[in-house]
DNA sequence: TTGGTAGCGGACAAATTTGTCCGTTTTCGG
DNA sequence: CCGAAAACGGACAAATTTGTCCGCTACCAA
């Protein structure tokens, strides 16, 4: 569904998020051991979703990463999808067509476009807040 | 969503079930030709099709790719997609978790399952037979 | 001021997926 | 029977994704 990097990618911004919450700023490090992946190849996507200003970094000791309140209020599943994997999920055609035309359909259009539609809005609908609550709460886990 | 050579096994298996249905046996250059895929990575994959017996394959002269009627009445969209991606699609965690396990789910779960069981009932009730109608009556294309 | 800490960024390496080549085998038509 | 046609199968090659290394830069605290 998800590539791995945009799946580290939502693991790591549903971490910070959780951290955030409690006012806690957290390393890479961290970051790494609480969602179980690589150190060095998480720090690329940290990168790429600091830049994208979906999260916030900050250098030097006592440094890391964090979400302010903003951004905890604003970034929702389908920015870090978007911003890692790019939005060709929804846009694409399912069979690999050069580009999805509802005019000039593949076979499988039609049967797709009702799922892709709900995985946009649901994507589009779940802030990573939200996610980071259900952790929280102990709900959910990052890693087994 | 699906791998290149799943969407191309696809293509490949709805032209061939559209053949098929004109009683028309068709060989690995019109196919490729057809669905506008690279030849030899095309072969590739109609021999897993072969080997799965979801097509049927013939050497020598007059040879070529079918479908018996049998295949065409039983072949499922989710045969296809089975043989060449694995079933992983509706049995792994969306976040990449070793596994998903509802009683110790990922953040996403919840909102993921919904969405995968819809995906998969789709690929369970559609049969490669009606793909190929719809292309038969021109409702439907497979290369732009 | 200074030393250590932590993210940044670019180059590199491994793994996987995608795609190609070519000799072999099977089969058909003449 | 013979030659050509077509799929088969294994080895190879290219591209993409995933993952690592290391020097650089910014920052904080003592
Ligand atoms: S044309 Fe293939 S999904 Fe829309
Ligand atoms: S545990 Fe992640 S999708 Fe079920």
């Amino acid at each position: 569904m998800f590539s791995k990097a945009c799946e580290y990618g939502i693991r790591a911004a549903v971490y910070i998020a959780q951290q955030s919450g409690r006012g806690v700023r957290t390393g890479l490090k961290d970051i790494a051991e609480a969602i179980d992946s690589p150190e060095a190849f998480t720090a690329k996507i940290l990168q790429q979703l600091s830049k994208n200003d979906l999260i916030q970094s900050s250098k030097g000791p006592t440094g890391g990463f964090e979400m302010t309140a903003h951004q905890l209020q604003t970034v929702m599943l389908s920015d870090v999808v978007r911003t890692i994997d790019s939005n060709l999920i929804y846009t694409g055609c399912g069979l690999g067509l050069a580009n999805c035309d509802a005019q000039n359909p593949c076979p499988l259009h039609h049967e797709f476009m009702g799922i892709r539609e709900q995985l946009k809005t649901m994507l589009e609908t779940t802030a990573i807040r939200q996610l980071a609550e259900s952790l929280e709460s102990g709900a959910a886990i990052l890693k087994r």
